[in-house]
DNA sequence: GTGTCTGCAAACGATTTGCAAATTA
DNA sequence: TAATTTGCAAATCGTTTGCAGACAC
C-alpha cells in the first residue's frame, strides 16, 4: 500500500508534518475516526496541532479523494482512508464500525434515464457478533 | 394510504394540531424536508407554531416509526414519511432528492456470522436527467 | 386537577471563518 | 521573500435543554 508521503506526492500536495501524519493515522488506524478523535490522538506527537488544521487537512483530502467522509448521525463526520467501494456496518451497542467488503449492488443499472451516479453509500445499523453474545 | 390521524392513533399517540399537520404535511408532499422547511410552510397555518415542536414531534415519529431521517451530509436531517425500503438519489446539481423505490441488496445475507441487521440506509449522488439536459 | 404538550430563551457542540504568525520553497 | 500553511479566537448554525404556561382527558 502506498504511503502517506507517496498519496500526497502523487496529489501535488505538499507533505507537512500535520497532513503526513493525519493521513498516516487513517491509512494505519482503519478506525473512521472523527475530527476530535485524531486531535485528540495526534496532539501528544503535535503539541501545536489546532482542530481547525485537522478540518482543513480532511476537507482538502476528501476534495483529493484520498479520503471519504461517513455520516452515521452520531453529530460529527467519520473519515476513512479506504475510499474503496464498501459497505459501513455500525453496531447499535457498541457503535464500533465494521468494514463489509461486498461490491454493492449496482444502483447505476436502476436509475431512470438520463440519470448519472457519481457515489453511493450503504450505511448498516445493528448488532454485532460480539454484543450479541454478551448479551446473551 | 393512512391518514395522518389514523396514523397516530394506531400508536396512541395524542392527535394535536401540530403532529397531525407535520405528519400530514410529510406524508402529502414527499419533499424530504428538513425540520426548517417544515415550519417556514406550516408557520403561517400554525402562528403559535415553534421550531421546538417541530423537532420534538420529528423525534417521536422516528421513535414511532412513523418517519425516518435522512443525511445528506448538507448539514441538517432531512424527513421521510415513506418508511418502505427505497434507494434516496441526491441531484449534487439542483439539490433534489428522488425516491428509487427499487429493493436495495439482501445485505443480510452478506454479514459475517452473529451480525444481525435493524436497518439500512442508501444514499445515491450524481446528476438527474433535468439537470443533465439542460447542462448540454 | 393532573399529566401531557407546547414554545420561548438559553445552552450546546460541530464546523467555519478571519486573520496574523509561522513555515517552506 | 513571496506564497503557502498553520492555528488562535470568534462566529455560525443546526439541534438540545430547562422550564413555565397552555392544553387535554
Amino acid at each position: 500500500m502506498e504511503t502517506a508521503q507517496e498519496s500526497l506526492r502523487s496529489k501535488n500536495i505538499r507533505p507537512s508534518i500535520q497532513r503526513v501524519r493525519i493521513l498516516d493515522y487513517l491509512k494505519t488506524r482503519k478506525n473512521h475516526p472523527t475530527v476530535d478523535t485524531i486531535y485528540t490522538d495526534l496532539f501528544p506527537q503535535i503539541p501545536t496541532l489546532s482542530r481547525t488544521t485537522v478540518y482543513n487537512t480532511l476537507e482538502m483530502l476528501k476534495e483529493n479523494g484520498l479520503v471519504i467522509s461517513l455520516d452515521f448521525g452520531d453529530g460529527s463526520l467519520h473519515y476513512d482512508a479506504d475510499t474503496s467501494p464498501h459497505i459501513h456496518f455500525e453496531c447499535e451497542k457498541c457503535k464500533h464500525i465494521y468494514d463489509v467488503f461486498v461490491a454493492p449492488d449496482d444502483i447505476k443499472k436502476k436509475l431512470p434515464a438520463g440519470f448519472s451516479l457519481s457515489r453511493t453509500q450503504l450505511y448498516a445499523f445493528g448488532t454485532c457478533a460480539k454484543c450479541d453474545k454478551n448479551a446473551k
